[in-house]
DNA sequence: ACGACGAGCAACCCATGGGTTGCATTTCAT
DNA sequence: ATGAAATGCAACCCATGGGTTGCTCGTCGT
């Protein structure tokens, strides 16, 4: 891949990693993944802040594809949220991309010094 | 580990995600990544704004122990900035461990469908 | 049919954040 | 010594973002 090419993924993904940068969306899909789908309801609980401010954070997650709205639970006033798993890998991605360039760099530099 | 101890380590890493969560600061870690060390002069040309936003966004990565202000080069006017590589591996360390509790949860999840 | 639950919508508050301009400071070159 | 380069400091602007409250709407249980 050209450098090109990578320095556009990386970049790419900066909204992913902002959304990852709040502390209560962090905990968010952190509590998703260990407990699988959930409502907004359940989410609320253990989360310090109003259920609207969950539901905030959970849009702004999906907007970044972290998350989607899955299909209704057996209650149909409830919805649940799940993680979309292969968004997470590629915030993976981009930070071995960036810790690749930085290996290889200092693979370059040690060449040239013991050169 | 503890799961209450990978949540606290997972919520620690936020400010780390909120620092890589900018289109400009991503893009000099990644240019400190592959460039070696660099001054802010340098890291300026390129990046489109002003020097002061770049130096501002160096402070931000510094602050998340991103980035260091490393010794001076040769030129005792200019700093140069260079990349504080294991927190890099700490943000890679919460996406795995997220990731690896989703995969754990799967894993449960077939096992009980299976069953 | 009525009350409780889950969730959406909208307005609002205010702090933070990214960006800029202007000026001061140190260091280097000539 | 004088000017240019590299940076820091400070004030300021304004948009965005996280959070809240109040209300409405659909849905379920009884």
């Amino acid at each position: 891949m050209r450098p090109s090419g990578a320095a556009r993924s990386i970049r790419a993904s900066a909204p992913v990693f902002a959304a990852l940068g709040d502390e209560t969306r962090l905990q968010l899909v952190a509590r998703l993944c260990t407990g699988g789908p959930q409502s907004i309801a359940r989410l609320t609980e253990g989360a310090d802040v109003t259920r609207q401010a969950v539901s905030k954070h959970l849009r702004v997650l999906e907007g970044v594809g972290l998350v989607r709205a899955g299909r209704e639970g057996r209650d149909g006033r409830e919805t649940l949220w799940e993680i979309e798993p292969r968004r997470l890998d590629d915030a993976r991605r981009a930070l071995d991309l960036i810790g690749a360039q930085w290996d290889a760099a200092m693979g370059r530099l040690r060449a040239f010094v013991e050169e």
